[in-house]
DNA sequence: CCGGATCCTCTGCGATACTG
DNA sequence: CAGTATCGCAGAGGATCCGG
């Protein structure tokens, strides 16, 4: 395993605690976006410094974006996923499949009407 | 987001450091399998602490299996990937895709000779 | 020798409080 | 509202040691 091999710099980032979550909870909002107070609520365990951390992260990956609406008071930023954000979510699709099929299963996450990851 | 959530808890343990890697290089070994010393030869910048609490982890969860070999001196053990193990390599494929695809593409994991990470 | 366990250090995460 | 600042602790890194 080379530290420059695609697969475990891509581990490496994704680990994290926290981006996974993350990235499923803007993939839940409306238009795959989300803001920083709604995020906060969604993940209810997650504290600022992590969630601020992860944030920029994923901007810097390019995998979310960030747009900041200083017309309305008090101002709104906004965190969408990218394209490449949103084909990521697939994998997590794929995680989930795999999680359904070999582990204790929850079934609120069997259901079709799962509001858990809703994947 | 629920802490029972199936995606939420297969993250939170398949995101812990090493894993991904650790579970990669089960499946590049003969018949998906390695010994303790050929996992630490071949990912050599991970601690034996480290390595020892994954492999207890991954065995625990079902993911691989531990086969102490006593008749041969000295003693071998042998881990190797369950059939959930190696299904979860396909989640790790998907990732591989989406990395080549998004992130700045690492030439030799593009090629069909990867030894990097051989998906 | 092989497969770890142990000790110590240091980064990263959790919890709470506070600010532009 | 959208973050920083500060502190304490658990987990990861590094080196060494040990039992079979």
């Amino acid at each position: 395993m080379n530290k420059d091999c695609t697969v475990y710099k891509t581990a490496d980032f994704i680990g994290k605690k926290w981006t996974i979550p993350l990235l499923l909870e803007l993939y839940k909002g409306e238009d795959h976006s989300k803001r920083y107070s709604e995020l906060k609520r969604d993940l209810p365990k997650i504290t600022p410094k992590i969630l601020s951390t992860r944030l920029k992260e994923l901007v810097k990956e390019g995998m979310i974006s960030k747009k900041v609406n200083s017309t309305t008071f008090p101002p709104r930023c906004d965190y969408s996923l990218t394209k490449s954000g949103k084909e990521f979510i697939s994998v997590i699709q794929g995680m989930k499949t795999w999680s359904l099929k070999w582990k204790d299963p929850n079934k609120i996450c069997k259901s079709t009407k799962c509001f858990e990851c809703r994947l």
